[in-house]
RNA sequence: GGGCGAAUAGCUCAGCUGGUUAGAGCGCCUGCCUUACACGCAGGAUGUCGGGGGUUCGAGUCCCUCUUCGCCCACCA
């Protein structure tokens, strides 16, 4: 066949062809009826995915992740599961609302201008218009998700979830509202939980401030705070109640400057004595500590800034708020105020400190910590089976350092703050009514009027966090709050969770205590974290940084199988993936060359073999099988045990991890390595090279070859799928047997298992043909010493251990072809000067070189070699000698060393002798 | 400040409960257009396994310590 089959492979010409025909058979469906929860026959094994921010466009992380995920979906739906992948997007609460009010900035409008039934309508149909284009392009990378299952966590569906988990945590009694500090973005307008407020190092002032006793003026409390305007705010200043510095003031009223108020000072042990001066101002509404503090000595909390961080005078805080302040940014208002200070001589030194300063996640706004009433969601009773699904096995993260992170969390989790005070997300189900009272309307449908009076209510303005609905997206995709749903009974729980480690505690701890709350069950037992993509400087790439790499750009010009293939095998449980993007030849040039290489292989095969159907292996007389046949088998065998060690097993055998199970898998790395090399290094280099002659001779054994090329050939691609799967599938099709419209596909087809044990003969005609494949390298090698072109034809003389000939004839015959030689038998061996290799069993190759032979060189390289082993065989007897290692070392252990050394000793002698005869001495 | 981890070939990493002559990919050097493939083939070089100590018959692997990096969390103003 196919001449009409180029030398290279076009990715782009296959590529959208395969995917549809995929899709259009609808080979990426689950069916819930198939799932033995439901009585069918088939495990079902479902990941969702990590839903994308409906407006995000796909980059290299995006690229990982899905394709991470899509390599063990589609091992598992060609070991025979229900394979379900879940694919969707989120809302992205702050992140979407962000990109309507930057449109609306550059239209010169807010969001105030347009309102909020006009706001939201406006997202809305952006959203529509223009969202999910992510998953049209996770399909260019060869995503193998069930479309028709496309969730979207601000659905109709999805919002009855959130409202259902509202309601039922509320009746619980977990969901309340509180009135305390929180982390508010200035820009964003709206709290944010402690996830969401970043930590980072920074270099600020820490002013030292001389505070008056009110009623003896030349004496005073110096505090020290790095937030000089907050001062407005003061209520108090605290000492340890065992600071003797302090112990005459406290009690006595301190004149705050500027403000000019009086305020007490105050014991307490929270104070640090070695820290500052000792004495920390205390302002309730706008530092978290201050407020804990302020709570337990019942002072007052003024509020002295507006939410968009301008000075104002809030609650409590009348006649605090210099007039000329007001309405300045607080960090002018620091500015004001520490001039101020100094001309006063009020403020005694300022010193650079660092500190923790904290950001919006979204904005990198520092964030100011602000008193206000917020929703909170109480985490203590929700995170306990959720740090016991963790310890006890029933849940697993991958790699195992996380369970250390997530247990550290969770043993020290706080209260969530899930309002925000935004308009493009999921309203929170409360209503008040005006006549009735304060108490909040919690309520899984809209009211009208109020249940009680029948007056007018209003809903609470704010909107829930976005992270609210994604802590439900395990169970909300497949159908909850219907617990009957189908999907949720045939795929619930799921099995692996697919992310990176930033999203740890946003995400995933909030999933495995919603999964265990809601359903009673942790809602995946693998979480596999994954590295970062990075450049080559080691930064983390981003579009903003322009270190980015756009992974449709890759499959342009390098194809999906290439991608797929480079950030797989360069990924190690955990770590990160570096890639060049200022060269992506050089990144993603050997995924395109290993796509070639199949290619190729497919070529030489297709045309060898032709279209017409060749026997089953199983079929065939097993005494037809040559060594080199047995030895490919052997080879397959191997690899698929090894691939299969490599990446299972796929859920705990008893539901919850042994400590045999817990620690292995998924190692994808691995898998595609080796996957790799057998295609490459043992099916390529060896096997198909050795058939040429036994296809050109035809006959009966070129039927053998070919059957078992095809059988071979097949169980590679079928490894190989998950990663590299548009070239595979297409290879695959074109196999003998497979007529085009028989709707069969690789995709479906079963993995790969290894030939029942008990081919014990045809393992050592196989072990026969490695010395075939040693011999091949002496001659190889010889020939590069000598600087004789390969495809010189050389003598060569084989000659066993015991000096026999070896007379085998295939043996001959493949390494007459292997190593392009005239191989003869010992009873030739010519007098003259010859080049020798000794190999591992002690049999000899010779290689006669009358003429052109370097006696001293060949001497040479003989005595290195005699000396090494020499060296490292005395290691070994000396070790053996040892009366320690025989008596303590196991029994397997001293028998392999002690074969090891006749066989070392054997060569040892075969070597010596060598050397004696060609060298003298 | 609390918690966790890493240091193995130029680069990215394997090396499981201590036991063959420490491996792989990429890169590098040399030679080859050998009728599937130069996006290829053949051959080759490269590591006192971060330093020091200890346990052991035996340590890259376990313990201690030092050095250097990294990650997560955190209310010393």
């Amino acid at each position: 066949m196919p001449s009409e089959l180029s030398p290279t492979f076009d990715p782009a010409a296959i590529e959208r062809d395969v995917y549809a025909r995929w899709v259009e058979a609808g080979i990426f469906h689950a069916e819930a009826d198939s799932s033995n929860r439901l009585g069918g026959s088939r495990t079902p094994f479902t990941i969702v995915i990590p839903p994308p921010n409906v407006t995000a466009v796909l980059h290299m992380g995006h690229g990982l992740n899905s394709t991470v995920q899509d390599v063990i979906v589609r091992w598992r739906r060609m070991s025979g599961d229900e394979a379900l992948w879940v694919p969707g997007t989120d809302h992205a609460g702050i992140a979407t609302q962000n990109v309507i009010e930057r449109q609306l900035a550059d239209e010169g409008r807010n969001r105030a201008d347009l309102g909020r039934a006009a706001f939201v309508e406006r997202t809305r149909s952006f959203v529509n218009e223009t969202g999910g284009v992510i998953l049209e392009q996770l399909r260019a990378i060869g995503c193998s998700c069930d479309w028709t299952r496309t969730a979207y966590t601000f659905s109709p569906e999805l919002s009855r979830g959130v409202r259902e988990a509202f309601v039922r945590l509320h009746e619980a009694g977990l969901i309340y509202r509180g009135h305390r500090v929180i982390h508010w973005c200035l820009r964003c307008l709206t709290s944010l939980s402690d996830e969401e407020a970043e930590h980072a190092e920074e270099t600020g002032t820490l002013y030292h401030i001389r505070y008056p006793l009110a009623d003896q003026s030349d004496r005073s409390v110096v505090v020290a705070t790095t937030r000089p305007e907050t001062m407005l705010g003061d209520v108090a200043v605290a000492v340890h109640p065992d600071d003797e510095r302090y112990s005459a003031v406290v009690g006595h009223d301190l004149l705050l400057p500027i403000a000019n108020v009086r305020i007490p000072v105050i014991a307490d042990e929270y104070v640090d004595r070695e820290f500052g001066t000792g004495a920390v101002k205390i302002t309730p509404a706008h530092d978290p500590n201050d407020f804990e503090l302020g709570l337990r000595h019942a002072l007052p909390m003024p509020v002295i800034m507006a939410p968009d961080g301008t000075m104002s005078e809030g609650d409590d805080a009348s006649g605090r708020v210099p007039p000329e302040l007001r309405g300045l940014d607080r960090l002018i208002a620091r500015q004001r105020i520490v001039d101020r200070l100094r001309e006063r001589g009020a403020l005694a030194r300022s010193e650079s400190h660092q500190h923790g300063v904290r950001h919006c996640y979204r904005c990198d706004t520092v964030v100011e910590p602000r008193l206000s009433d917020q929703w909170f969601v109480r985490m203590k009773p929700l995170a306990e089976p959720a740090l016991a699904g963790v310890r006890n096995g029933r849940v697993r993260i991958l790699p195992e350092r996380w369970e250390a992170v997530y247990i550290n969390w969770l043993e020290g989790i706080r209260d969530w703050n899930i309002s925000r005070q935004l308009w493009w997300g999921h309203r929170i189900p409360v209503w008040y009514c005006g006549a009735c009272g304060d108490a909040p309307i919690v309520s899984r449908t809209d009211i009208a009027e109020c249940p009680e009076c029948g007056g007018p209510v209003r809903q609470d303005d704010d909107v829930l966090d976005t992270w609210f609905s994604s802590w439900l997206w395990p169970i909300s995709t497949l159908g909850w709050p219907d617990e009957a749903a189908t999907d949720l009974r045939a795929f619930y729980p799921t099995d692996v969770l697919v992310t990176a480690p930033e999203i740890l505690f946003f995400w995933v701890s909030r999933m495995i205590m919603a999964g265990y709350f809601f359903m009673g069950d942790a809602p995946f037992h693998t979480v596999y974290l994954h590295g970062t993509v990075r450049d080559m400087e080691h930064v983390k790439m981003s579009k903003s940084l322009g270190n980015g790499i756009d992974p449709l750009d890759v499959v342009a010009l390098y194809g999906a199988d290439a991608l797929r293939y480079t950030v797989i095998a360069g990924l190690g449980m955990g770590t990160d993936v570096m890639l060049d993007p200022g060269n992506l030849e050089q990144s993603f040039g050997p995924g395109r060359n290993f796509a070639t290489k199949l290619w190729n292989m497919g070529r030489f095969l297709l045309s060898n073999v032709g279209d017409a159907e060749v026997p089953l292996l199983a079929d065939l007389d097993q005494a037809k099988l040559t060594r080199a046949d047995e030895w490919i088998l052997n080879r397959l065998d191997s690899a698929i045990h090894r691939c299969d060690a490599a990446l299972g097993p796929s859920h705990p055998a008893a539901g919850t991890w042994s400590d045999a199970e817990l620690r292995v898998g998924l190692r994808l790395m691995e898998f595609t390595e080796e996957a790799r090399r057998f295609t490459w290094d043992e099916l390529a280099a060896w096997y198909l090279e050795s058939t040429k002659p036994r296809l050109s001779a035809g006959g009966d054994d070129a039927g053998v070859a070919r059957a078992v090329l095809v059988h071979v050939f097949d169980a590679a691609l079928r490894m190989l799928h998950p990663v590299v799967p548009f070239i595979t599938e297409t290879l695959w099709q074109r196999l003998p047997g497979r007529p085009p419209g028989a709707g069969m596909f690789l995709a479906r087809a079963a993995w790969p298992r290894p030939r029942a044990t008990g081919a014990a003969s045809g393992h050592a005609r196989a072990s026969e043909f490695e010395l075939v494949r040693e011999s091949v390298s002496a001659v190889r090698q010889i020939k590069a010493d000598y600087g004789i072109p390969l495809g010189k034809s050389v003598d060569a003389v084989l000659v066993a251990r015991d000096g026999a000939a070896r007379t085998l004839e295939e043996e001959r015959a493949l390494i007459g072809h292997l190593a392009r030689a005239q191989v003869r038998t010992a009873t030739e061996v010519p007098s003259g000067a010859a080049a020798h290799a000794v190999l591992t069993d002690g049999s000899e190759v010779i290689v006669p070189l009358a003429g052109t032979i370097d006696v001293e060189k060949e001497c040479h390289k003989l005595r290195t070699e005699l000396a090494q082993l020499e060296t490292q065989l005395a290691a070994l007897r000396q070790r053996l000698d040892n009366h320690g290692f025989v008596s303590r070392a196991p029994a397997h252990v001293v028998e392999a060393e002690r074969a090891k050394s006749t066989e070392w000793g054997a060569r040892r002698d075969q070597l010596a002798g060598k050397v004696r005869a060609l060298c003298g001495s």
